[in-house]
DNA sequence: CCAAATTGGTTTCATTTGTAACCATCGAAA
DNA sequence: TTTCGATGGTTACAAATGAAACCAATTTGG
């Protein structure tokens, strides 16, 4: 065996640890996100996550959002309870099974959605002009191999 | 001008919201990777970041730590006083400034650093070894395109 | 020289988060 | 039916986090 290989100094490059790079790429990503809804609306991102997931799919259970926004049920649960202060959204228990309650925005929810749509929209536009043609479908493709990666584990 | 994609449904897909599947996804990889560490020597991530710059560099200022691994000055602080607590490091005071510490990993300290490097660095492989090659050079590309377009801002 | 602004680092306090316990309801099995 | 385990969701408590205040030492500009 060749020595150079074998006797590396076993260090750890912590700047080209993927996991480590990951992290702090969404971690910056998101918190530059967060200032949009933040200080558009002084949403959290649980409860950004929760209009987010209402806007689009129209009437979801809490289970339901914490499946589809990756959510612990403790965020969603509080999450609802402040959007529902807001008076954002209504809870509608269901016919059937009286422990699940539906949830949809009410008008004032749907318009505040609205307006962060095209916020969010133009963000990632903005994002992704900053790289080539070419590295917009690395990003994305990387990103899908690996959320693939730990589907299947 | 068409009507398509003009009055597009203003709808956003959660799924397909890069800030958003960046931050699932390094959640979930770091979430993984948390559990070596945190079974093994019952380390934080900031702990575990301090170890390992530490152990890479060999002798950090609280500040060089922080701007090292991307932590805020209060996470450094208390991370060095729990790794100190375990006897991991130790503080020298710096000769020409009072304010200033140097941070050393001791022979304990290092023993787990070297304990450590190995495990995360098949952690690394093997979440990469799910991926065909292209895919890996798609991540490693991607990943390295945002990190440049973020700090040009 | 000296006051003011800056820097390295810690501490305090409020907020956010995760874990676990919990309550109510439901479905399956006896 | 009754009981027992799962399920939807909330709450309580402890730990982690971030912002801002803070302390001490240092630099800067008059």
């Amino acid at each position: 065996m060749t020595s150079e290989t074998a006797n590396a100094p076993e260090i750890l490059e912590l700047e080209s640890f993927l996991p480590y790079r990951l992290y702090r790429l969404a971690d910056a990503v998101s918190r530059e996100f967060s200032k949009i809804y933040r200080d558009r609306h002084g949403l959290t991102r649980p409860e950004w996550r929760t209009l987010s997931g209402l806007g689009q799919r129209g009437r979801m259970t809490a289970t339901e959002l914490g499946e589809q926004s990756a959510m612990h049920k403790t965020k969603v649960s509080r999450a609802v309870a402040e959007l529902e202060r807001r008076r954002w959204l209504v809870r509608t228990p269901d016919e059937n099974d009286r422990r699940v309650e539906h949830l949809t925005l009410t008008n004032a929810g749907l318009a505040a959605y609205r307006e962060m749509v095209p916020l969010a929209q133009s963000f990632e536009r903005e994002l992704l002009a900053k790289l080539g043609v070419d590295e917009r479908a690395a990003i994305v493709r990387g990103v899908a191999a690996l959320e693939r990666a730990l589907e299947a584990k």
